[in-house]
DNA sequence: TTAGGGTTAG
């Protein structure tokens, strides 16, 4: 190496990789190159790429009094290579050092900061970007209301974005996102509508995140708009895209256009998979999501991961695989070398104890808890799922009373041992818990659902009234009832909360919110199946009269509850009754 | 004598 352009041009061969750089650097100091401070920080930006965070701390700390060219290098490498931690450090050694931060550097460090969702520390950034005069930059702007939203305060990320005075598609994708990330999907696709209004035109981001805000409230109509516009515009569908898609059509109730959707995609990649494959567990079709599974192994597709681990998993839990089940478990940690964390146990748990095995569930829990590892209330609420369902009640109890000193303020766990005191008859112990739900202000979560019916949604909670149709909605549904009731339906009581009177439990459980939004769908719509979201679990007596509603209304309903879906059709579920 | 940013899926 003569030249300092031939050292460069090494150091750019060598590529982000670690022990090539490593080579480079030691030349580069034999050569009497090792001082020069542009070729260091050339080094330090590769070694970053190579993820060798130890080295780039090395070769920094061997730079006298870095510049700012050099600090802006590594504040941006290492925010763009997620080490936000690191990045944090450069721009705080940064200020110590006298540098002067540019926009450049904020739109960094505010980036790593949402990574973190380190919100006191991202508000003191804020303040910087202020004083500094940055506080109009565009670019900072946009990563501003993306941290905010990452630290779910979305009226400050509001804040930030009103008062953009020149916005850009940036900023009005990272609101959209924010909204929907935070669960705020009807508002996220409003600000979409205002930003098609404000005249600027969408892009792949944007869409990929109002169709996640559309999966989330079930608009199957903007969705498929969405997918239209895409075709139409000759919009390239990448993986993201598709991925919504195939999430869009699964959560809405149509498994099979999101098998097209993910046939039609020319590239996918693991959450391309994973997410069809948790379209196929979520509606219980457990083989198909098991046959693509294999599939993907045998066709060199590419390698699963934790989450596809948890679809596969949960789609064999919900569907009886248990030998399956098993197998994939075993298959996660020996084939893969992936380690398996509390939601694949909590698979197996739900899987084992649905099936009946409920020895092995308990097992399979004490064994983690010999490892240290069963801490996790949600292997205990599984656990308890399944002693309810196959009336265990004894160790129901005991495990309820666990989870209540565990989560004391989770007031599923109170209504669980309530409902069990019930099914088991013991009457006293039901009001003593019931009390103590009062005394403790503890409310059950308040239930909704949603249906679309031509391109509008409509919400209803348990004995909504505020419907303009509420009079024909009830009447509708008092004569689908009785008819029920002629074929055999007949009211599950044990279902609703035992703190209303007999009287009033059968009231309640004849306008739970998803009976009230089924009957105003058949009503309003002919010869169709009808698609409801509900917020919490379809309760149990709901689940049954929706069969015996398929029978006489002769249609097919379908119910998204907040784990799955149910396919209602000539008196029987999709869900077999495993649920 | 070395570069350049903010948004998106399971």
């Amino acid at each position: 190496m003569t030249t300092n352009s031939a050292a460069y041009e090494a150091i750019v061969r060598a590529g982000p990789r670690l022990n090539q750089l490593q080579q480079v650097h030691a030349h580069l100091i034999l050569t009497g190159y090792g001082r020069s401070r542009s070729l260091l920080t050339k080094l330090i930006t590769l070694a970053c790429s190579a993820r060798a965070i130890a080295y780039t701390r090395l070769l920094f700390l061997s730079v006298p009094f870095p510049d700012d060219f050099l600090f802006n290098s590594v504040i941006k490498s290492t925010s763009k290579l997620r080490f936000p931690f690191d990045c944090i450090s450069y721009y705080r050694r940064m200020l110590s050092s006298n540098v002067s931060p540019t926009n450049y550097t904020f739109t960094s460090v505010i980036k790593s900061c949402a990574d973190l969702s380190a919100l006191r520390i991202g508000i003191g950034v804020h303040c910087h970007v202020v004083v500094s005069g940055f506080g109009l930059d565009t670019y900072v702007q946009a990563a501003l209301v993306t941290f905010y939203s990452k630290c779910g305060d979305m009226r400050a990320a509001r804040q930030v974005f009103d008062r953009m005075p020149e916005k850009s598609v940036v900023a009005w994708n990272s609101l959209v996102s924010g909204l929907e990330q935070n669960g705020l999907a009807e508002e996220a696709i409003q600000v979409f509508y205002r930003m098609r209004d404000s005249g600027f035109e969408p892009d792949s981001a944007t869409f990929v995140s109002v169709l996640s805000a559309c999966a989330q409230t079930g608009a199957i109509s903007l969705g498929s708009w969405v997918y239209q516009y895409i075709v139409c515009e000759g919009l390239d569908l990448n993986v993201k895209l598709g991925t919504a898609l195939i999430n869009l059509y699964s959560r809405c109730g149509d498994v099979g256009k999101a098998r097209e959707v993910f046939d039609k995609m020319k590239e996918t990649n693991v959450a391309a998979w994973t997410a069809m494959i948790s379209a196929y567990g979520t509606h219980g079709y457990g083989k198909q999501a098991v046959d693509l599974f294999d599939k993907m192994e045998d066709d060199y597709g590419p390698i699963p991961n934790n989450v596809t681990f948890v679809a596969v998993l949960s789609a064999c839990a919900h569907a009886g695989l248990v030998e399956e089940g098993r197998m994939v478990y075993k298959r996660m940690t020996e084939s893969y070398g992936l380690i398996p964390g509390v939601e694949h146990h909590v698979c197996m748990v739900d899987m084992l104890g649905r099936a009946g095995f409920l020895e092995e569930a308990y097992r399979f829990i004490h064994q983690l808890d010999a490892t240290g590892k069963a801490t996790a209330p949600a292997l205990w609420t599984a656990m308890l799922g399944a002693c309810k369902m196959h009336r265990n009640y004894d160790l129901g109890i005991e495990i309820a009373e666990r989870l209540i000193v565990l989560e004391p303020e989770n007031p599923g766990h109170h209504v669980m041992l309530s409902n069990i005191y019930a099914l088991s008859g013991k009457p006293d112990e039901v009001s003593h818990v019931r009390d103590g739900m009062m005394r403790n202000n503890l409310r059950k979560q308040v239930g909704y659902s949603i249906i679309e019916v031509k391109n509008k949604t409509y919400l209803f909670s348990m004995g909504d009234e505020s419907h303009q149709e509420t009079g024909e909605i009830y009447w509708y549904l008092e004569t689908l009832m009785r008819r029920c009731k002629e074929i055999g339906y007949a009211p599950v009581s044990e279902a609703v909360m035992h703190q209303v009177e007999e009287e009033e439990k059968e009231y309640a459980l004849r306008y739970h919110s998803e009976k009230l939004a089924v009957a105003f769908g058949l009503l309003k719509t002919v010869d169709v199946a009808i698609t409801v979201v509900k917020n919490l679990r379809i309760c149990e007596d709901c689940h049954s009269a929706f069969k015996y509603i398929s029978v006489v209304s002769n249609r097919q309903i379908i119910v998204r509850d907040k784990l799955r879906f149910h396919h209602f059709q000539n008196g029987s579920c999709s869900c077999m009754d495993y649920w």
